[in-house]
RNA sequence: GGUCGGAUGGCCGAGUGGCUAGGCACAGCUCUGCAAAAGCUGCUACAGCGGUUCGAAUCCGCUUUCGACCUCCA
């Protein structure tokens, strides 16, 4: 596809992307909930949004990414006893709801990081918009869609649901939730089963409590991306993305308090990724099969066979496309680093190749085919944003590249033209788009210059055909982490693991 | 129970009405003092049963089966 095409959930359909103000992209995603540690199944929405904001970039748009953190409590509706899910927490740990906010918040940060993600241009607090949560709250009962009791705040769906096309976006029928009835207590207060809390009454032992025009209490869960959305972003803009399990209730109660409070629905195109399964069960807390980010990289879990580098993990992601289920396994995780290693050297590879100045490709087949696999990069991640495919056109090229080092291709085989092109397009969108990084750290150089030193030591043992010496000084840096290659025009690379 | 989405080769996975995705693993070969790496070659699958079609893994129906959501959840 020759433009950016996406998957609009709410439509159900590939559409081209078109932004609001031309040049300007708004970019909202649902955020972490910061009452625990990051797992696994964070890193996929992120990492999905990261390349569709770095790819948005890449195509000239001014992007303002969005991304909150939730650290107000969410809470049961349906009547269930309210509980502030942070404040909770927060007594089992004995912290202050601050500390463990502030102390998760470092952790998700650290791991965004290992991830290669890039900072959200604003990452606003629940915490920190609470009047402008209150201020929607009173847009809405104003307009006669939501109400008061006892100090809470509902919002009125089956009023919602004569007017607008209620459950469009997450594909269900008003009355279908009705029925599903749970006999469940507390639920009088509420108009009907289906209205959800905008503002809740806080209990007398609930931490987090503010003042609002209807008592001390707290903010209910969906409003906060509401009210920090709009506030950022407008009252309508571009892509509003998050994961799959959120679309309901959370993502549907958005567009209806939204679409009341600005009389027009908030996002343009809403954009969902699928969940990480393990073992074909999604990662969740009430399964009990959650791997922390921490235990990813350091492979202390029991379903973990060894730790797995963030950029594997995130090389792993991209290679499945972002709306398929993910299944997580140890065969596959390190298949994955074995194939992340081999592309990134053909990688390094390519930029250390010279371009020669041949302006006609000696294998004309050859040339047209590499240009087309380039080409394809851009369609590919036009077409909803396929890094699998980039990913696959790019294990095509490797070998031409490896080819060409290695003298099976003739090194005037593509023009000049097409090998900076290559070095360009593998660049703009392997690290530039994909964001990937080495798997290893630039070396400081002491080290470097220590392993050529052995390196030259070995050379003459070998040709003194003193295989012996050669062969411990290979095998000895192997068993300290350190590989060494004899190259076929005699120089000898070394990689660290 | 309701709604929705899957079932692809040893494993992971893309995708399409007809033209072997890709990766990992595996086997052979080339190169090499030996290794490793790299290159070449091989491995050709789409849950089952019907139907539509000149042709279906791709469309339709049924069956089996797995999962997601309906409740906090990325």
């Amino acid at each position: 596809m020759s433009t950016f095409h996406l998957y609009n959930s709410y439509t159900r359909q590939k559409e081209q992307f078109e932004s609001i103000t031309p040049g300007y992209a708004g970019l909202y995603v649902c955020g972490p909930t910061v009452s625990g540690e990051s797992h696994l199944g964070h890193a996929r929405p992120y990492i999905t949004f990261d390349v569709v904001q770095r790819y948005l970039k890449h195509l000239g748009y001014r992007v303002r990414y969005v991304r909150n953190i939730t650290d107000a409590g969410h809470f049961e509706e349906e009547g269930r006893e309210a509980i502030d899910k942070v404040g909770e927490k927060a007594k089992l740990e004995k912290l202050e709801p601050m500390e463990m906010v502030h102390k998760y918040t470092s952790l998700f940060h650290y791991g965004m990081r290992l991830f290669n993600c890039e900072e959200p241009a604003i990452e606003p607090t629940a915490t920190g918009h609470i009047i402008e949560q209150i201020t929607m709250i009173q847009t809405i009962i104003e307009k006669g869609y939501a109400y008061e009791v006892n100090g809470s705040v509902y919002f009125d769906v089956p009023k919602y649901a004569a007017n607008y096309p209620y459950g469009k976006l997450s594909g269900r029928i008003l009355e279908d939730q009705l029925e599903t009835t749970r006999e469940l207590d507390g639920q009088d207060e509420k108009r009907n089963k289906a209205d959800f809390a905008l503002w809740k009454s806080a209990p007398p032992e609930h931490i987090q409590r503010w003042n609002s025009p209807w008592g001390e209490g707290f903010p209910g869960w969906h409003i906060e991306c509401s009210a920090m959305s709009s506030k950022y972003l407008g009252e309508t803009f571009d892509i509003h993305g998050g994961g799959m399990d959120l679309q309901f209730p959370h993502h549907e109660s958005e567009i209806a308090q939204s679409t009341i409070a600005h009389g027009h629905p908030p996002v343009r195109y809403w954009m969902h990724n699928n969940m990480i399964t393990i073992n074909g069960k999604k990662m969740g807390k009430s399964y009990n099969n959650v791997i922390k980010l921490s235990e990813l990289f350091s492979g202390n879990h029991p379903i973990l066979e060894q730790a797995y580098h963030p950029m594997v993990v995130r090389f792993y992601i991209l290679q499945t496309h972002y709306r398929s289920t993910l299944d997580f396994g140890n065969e596959a995780l390190q298949g994955s680093e074995r194939a992340f290693r081999r592309l990134w050297e053909a990688y390094e590879l390519l930029q250390k190749l010279p371009s020669g100045d041949h302006a006609q490709a000696a294998d004309a087949t050859l040339d047209k085919q590499v240009n087309d696999w380039i080409s394809e990069f851009a369609d590919f991640m036009n077409d909803d944003l396929n890094t699998a495919k980039v990913l696959a056109n790019m294990f095509e090229l490797a070998p031409v590249i490896n080819g060409i080092k290695g003298g099976q291709i003739a090194s005037n085989a593509l023009s000049a033209d097409t090998m900076n092109l290559l070095k360009s397009s593998f660049k703009t969108y392997l690290v530039d788009v994909l964001g990937m990084q080495p798997l290893q750290a630039e070396q400081s150089g002491k080290l470097e210059s220590v392993l050529s030193l052995l390196i030259e030591i070995r050379k003459d043992a070998k040709k003194r055909k003193d295989f012996a010496t050669s062969d411990q000084i290979r095998n000895q840096l192997a068993a300290a982490g350190i590989s060494l290659k004899d190259e076929k025009d005699g120089t000898v690379s070394f990689s660290i693991e």
